[in-house]
DNA sequence: AGGTACTCTTTTTTT
DNA sequence: AAGAGTACCT
């Protein structure tokens, strides 16, 4: 996509009043280089801090001290005066990164940090957007679909189109549609060469249409409105440039092309970009990101301005030469290589379990070893690959009466019943708001089942008005049901007008009726509790001058902080879940442990197609991701690591026999220790000092299974290893026939799985 | 309108 | 295996 040309490209910069001359060598910046922000940083983190007035991209490896680098830049240029907190944009990508930024900027600096913009891309282009509502074409009570939302939209879209849900699911259309807003590109220039998508961009568009009708933004949309205001309103557009001086990007691995392209507009002749990355690190590919942006930045902006912050003060030395190891394997990297002084430290321990089970039971044992030695608990970390994994591993540590957390899963403003409270509430805010209207019109039912929603759904259509409207039109002879939710909602808004917003919420629980509704339930008291949390989230937000003041904008204060609430509920889905034990194991996906470090790490489920995973071999350079992925894994650990793999894996309800992930063959064997070698299914347990628990696992079962006529052949049995000249090494996962006619399954690493018969095929045991 | 039985799916995730 | 979603029955 290109800007428009009047910001699009690399503009020379231009010096600022305070910084001297571009370009002007490291030594004439000397005394700024003086300042005591940087006392404790390194050569090439100074350097970085003290970038002078150009446009620079930081490679920071995993470790590196990048935020701190970040942060200190910001202070670091606001106290030698080169600029004012106004004129700082930093941008990040999750709101925790935001606040962590924040937080560390207020101590380093006594400067007032509301003045600065820092946040989200979807929090800026929000408030971006909230400001300039008008100019950007939106209603000014715009409501905001997170991704539940915005799929139920499409699906009713899909519905009244007639479309077959078979042929167009909404999840899939959900992602065509983002996909290509990311890309910056709207329903009348998608393009479309046969029927099908045709038919799909037809979708996109009434979707387009829908939304504006409703008010309603979904995220993609954030950024693409607030892209489209500034491309469009050049007044808007220059006033912004002006603003920002300095322009600093956290992650930029993870932007999208739609992101970078909105860069590229706010980037004004005189201002700066420093962008932090790590091509490495990227993972997030798979919705959307593009490294490739990197690469065009360093081209077009930085102009081999290019810093490397390569030393590590996280992970001992083997860790960190694993991590290398691994990452060489992958292609055009912009490369960097990671070092410490902090020594080899210990070998990275590879355990090889018999089945999942096996697997937890050994890492349960090793948590009371690593207790033993004086690890504290929220200092380890299980990280999988996939959620579904971490549920053998917490009924191991529940077992063992090990206090465990678990990271991911349902977010607080996600819950059905805070949902359904929250719907109530952008029903006052904004009437037209369709998707608010489905959810809550029934709930707590009231009469108002399919027949009555869809003649209603016939007359709005009629009116082009939303359903809303159609109902309050039909009051009169609709029946009851309908008008009593009209009049429930407008006496609603009537009743919480001189209220708090805490006091609207508790107002609107009980008039709704979705108090009692879960006082009557049997299973309600959780969803009570959340709703009273619903209660005491609106008042902290309420008293909290900084988030209340988030938008400077010039409207009634009331209306304006229950939007910005909404907002906040849809924006920052909400901290996970309080209950913090201090002294839980950490569970969590290896996505979800980017940017965080652990004393000792487990890395699960290291197995052919699981980790790496089958799916993403679809895409484009999965393997890759993949890999980096497990470079992000390895580079979590401070001290010591280990590493686990199964033979035999639950998946989908079924024993799957599984291959060692690929990666563990690229890390040097010098590096590893080997806890165990398990020879391929032997009988019965394994090596490990295991103690307690009498072991009638998978394993077990299997062998006894795999001993049996039916499922073994020729001298070969389910579940062994073998290796094939032709297709290298694999294992057996199923056998047919006898003699002459005996075949048996192999899953092969690289040639996937076939069906060779004993009588041809040269097999032979692994 | 609400409950039950059956089918389908199943990578990662923030905003 | 398990959860979600759908269709169907009461």
């Amino acid at each position: 996509m290109n800007a428009p040309s009047s910001s699009s490209i690399a503009a020379t910069s231009i010096p600022e009043a305070f910084g001297g001359p571009v370009g002007a060598p490291v030594g004439g910046a000397g005394a700024l280089r003086e300042h005591p922000l940087l006392n404790g940083l390194n050569e090439p983190q100074k350097q970085a801090v003290c970038l002078p007035a150009e446009h620079g991209l930081i490679l920071a490896g995993a470790g590196s001290g990048k935020t701190r680098v970040l942060t200190t830049r910001i202070a670091w240029l606001m106290q030698t005066g080169q600029v004012s907190p106004q004129g700082i944009l930093a941008v990040t990508f999750t709101n925790k990164a935001a606040r962590e930024m924040l937080t560390r900027l207020s101590a380093m600096v006594p400067i007032n940090v509301r003045s600065l913009w820092v946040g989200t891309f979807h929090g800026l282009c929000h408030r971006l957007l909230r400001t300039h509502w008008r100019a950007a074409r939106l209603p000014e009570t715009f409501q905001i679909l997170d991704t539940g939302d915005q799929q139920a939209a499409i699906k009713r879209l899909i519905k009244a189109m007639g479309v077959d849900e078979e042929r167009f699911p909404p999840r899939d259309m959900m992602h065509y549609i983002n996909a290509l807003k990311e890309q910056g590109i709207r329903s009348g220039q998608a393009e479309a060469h046969d029927a099908h998508t045709r038919r799909k961009v037809e979708i996109y568009a009434e979707y387009e249409a829908q939304c504006q009708r409703e008010g309603a933004v979904d995220f993609a949309e954030l950024l693409l409105r607030a892209y489209e205001l500034l491309q469009q309103d050049e007044a808007l557009r220059i006033h912004y440039q002006q603003r920002f001086r300095h322009i600093l990007v956290d992650e930029f691995q993870d932007t999208n092309p739609l992101q970078y392209a909105w860069l590229q507009l706010l980037c004004g002749p005189q201002t700066v970009i420093f962008a932090v990355g790590d091509d490495d690190q990227s993972i997030y590919a798979f919705r959307g990101a593009d490294v490739a942006n990197m690469r065009a930045f360093e081209r077009n902006y930085a102009k081999g301005n290019v810093i490397r912050l390569e030393q590590n003060y996280r992970s001992h030395g083997n860790i960190l030469t694993a991590a290398n190891a691994l990452i060489t394997n992958n292609a055009d990297r912009l490369g960097k290589n990671l070092w410490t002084d902090a020594g080899e430290g210990e070998l990275i321990r590879v355990f090889q379990g018999v089945s999942d089970l096996d697997e937890a039971r050994y890492i349960v044992d090793e948590i009371r070893e690593l207790t033993r030695e004086g690890f504290s608990r929220h200092q380890m970390a299980l990280l999988y690959r996939s959620n579904a994994q971490s549920r053998v591993l917490e009924h191991a540590l529940f077992q063992a009466g090990i206090a465990y957390r678990v990271y991911g899963g349902l977010r607080f403003f996600e819950r059905l019943e805070v949902k359904h409270a929250l719907a109530y509430l952008r029903l006052i805010a904004n009437q037209d708001d369709d998707t608010a209207f489905l959810r809550v019109v029934n709930f707590p039912t009231r009469g108002i089942g399919a027949r009555s929603l869809e003649a209603l759904q016939v007359e709005a259509r009629q009116l082009n008005s939303s359903l809303y409207n159609a109902a309050a039109s039909l009051t009169g002879k609709a029946g009851t049901a309908v008008s009593q939710f009209i009049r429930l909602i407008e006496g609603l808004r009537v009743e919480t007008s001189g209220l708090t917003l805490p006091e609207v919420i508790d107002h609107l629980l009980d008039r709704s009726g979705l108090r009692q509704h879960y006082q009557a339930e049997k299973d309600g008291q959780d969803r009570l509790e959340n709703l009273e949390e619903l209660v005491n989230a609106a008042a902290t937000f309420a008293d909290d001058p900084e988030a209340a003041h988030n938008i400077d904008r010039e409207t009634g204060e009331a209306t304006s902080l229950l939007a910005d609430f909404l907002a906040h509920a849809a924006l920052e889905a909400g901290e996970h879940q309080a209950g913090d034990q201090d002294e839980a194991v950490q569970l969590m996906t290896v996505h979800s442990a980017k940017g965080l470090e652990f004393s000792a790490v487990f890395i699960v489920g290291l197995e052919q197609g699981l980790f790496p995973h089958e799916n993403a071999m679809m895409a484009r350079d999965g393997l890759e991701e993949e890999r980096r992925l497990m470079y992000v894994a390895i580079t979590r650990a401070r001290q010591r690591l280990y590493l686990c793999h199964a033979q035999t894996r639950m998946l989908h309800g079924q024993t799957r026999y599984c291959l060692p992930s690929s990666f563990l063959d690229e890390l040097p064997e010098a590096l590893l220790q080997r806890i165990n070698t398990v020879p391929a299914w032997s009988a019965g347990s394994y090596s490990t000092g295991w103690s307690d628990a009498p072991a009638v696992d998978m394993a077990t079962r299997v062998s006894a299974r795999a001993a049996g006529a039916a499922e073994s052949a020729g001298g070969f049995h389910v579940g062994q290893s073998v290796v094939h000249a032709k297709f290298g090494a694999g294992v057996i996962l199923s056998a047919e026939g006898r003699g002459d006619e005996a075949r048996v399954q192999v899953r092969f690493g690289q040639a996937g799985t076939k069906w060779l018969a004993l009588a041809y095929a040269k097999l032979e045991a692994a």
